[in-house]
DNA sequence: TTTTATGTGTGACTTATATCACGGTTGTTA
DNA sequence: TAACAACCGTGATATAAGTCACACATAAAA
């Protein structure tokens, strides 16, 4: 739950995701929070590293959704690195991919499909991370998709009725697919 | 108008934009485009420096809106460069983070903002690069937009009646702002 | 000039989603 | 055990946007 990176806070060094899951998000004016993707285990933060090497400031707020252990290495050995081990160039470029084709998949998401779509891709995205028994309410999920929390009521009363989820009290079981 | 790249065509190279203007869409299913981002002179397709570093292919549709002059540099010297070049390494990793911005920026405006704001972010957004005088139909907007023409021709409508535009057939007269 | 294609305007309607206003349930604290 | 807070369900209604139908205007082609 702990806040790792807030909006408009300098970037002073790369961070690796050795163990643990963080969420990242993106903030409206009013402080909405809009979820855009997780990071794991051997996952870098893209932004970070770009915005570290230039000392700029965060677009993005970071939250961890585990314990977690961070990485945090300093701008001089990200430069150095990128032209002295290959693989270390390898895995920054696979990171910047990875990043942005997430990226894309949420502009897909947002701009393409519906509620009830995304609201399945989300909870398998959640099962993917956390195993099928997810426990978050109505409301956190409605925060995460910028909804509400009856539109996410009903459209997982509608996945109950297809046998998708079993809904309990602060919790939400994930049984097909 | 020419397509420069298709969605699932193989990147082999990077690619830079020497003069002209190109625009990138992101496509769904039944091949609606959506629009994302422009590209001018001076900038990289960030998406192609990854996915040529990777020999990957594309996920994006480049077009060019006007005549345009492309520089395309072999995988094997980008590689090079990056070790070798400090200024290289430096306007890679710029226009990096300048891309992830602009679409984070999208993110924003589909996620947060109504069609109003979104037309007249777009409509600034053209202007800043092709002048005021837009020759465009309220159709390619609406594409554009992945909205409707007549939501497009209603709101232009308002506009005009706050005398932020002039609309004659087959374009639009920025006069606002 | 007539025809045809393309672009625009507008009312009526539909749909997805958001919002409001409740009432009910469960678990926690006093 | 009472009372309180957090969570969930659900009907009613509101709103933004998309869709349909059609009229009309302009420009190009025949």
């Amino acid at each position: 739950g702990e806040t790792l990176l807030k909006v408009g806070q300098t970037i002073r060094s790369t961070m690796l995701i050795l163990n643990g899951i963080v969420k990242l998000y993106r903030e409206d004016d009013e402080g909405k929070e809009f979820f855009i993707y997780h990071l794991d285990a051997g996952q870098a933060c893209s932004l970070s590293m770009i915005c570290a090497a230039k000392h700029e400031t965060s677009e993005i707020l970071a939250k961890a959704l585990t314990d977690a252990t961070i990485l945090a290495i300093p701008l001089a050995f990200m430069e150095q690195w990128m032209s002295k081990y290959k693989s270390w160039y390898q895995f920054v470029i696979t990171s910047y991919r990875n990043r942005f084709e997430e990226l894309l998949k949420t502009i897909d998401a947002i701009a393409f499909t519906n509620m009830d779509e995304r609201l399945e891709d989300y909870l398998k995205k959640q099962v993917n991370k956390l195993g099928s028994n997810l426990k978050m309410t109505h409301q956190d999920i409605a925060n995460d998709l910028n909804s509400s929390r009856e539109v996410i009521s009903r459209l997982l009363k509608k996945m109950e009725a297809k046998n998708w989820v079993v809904i309990h009290r602060n919790s939400i079981e994930w049984i097909k697919h």
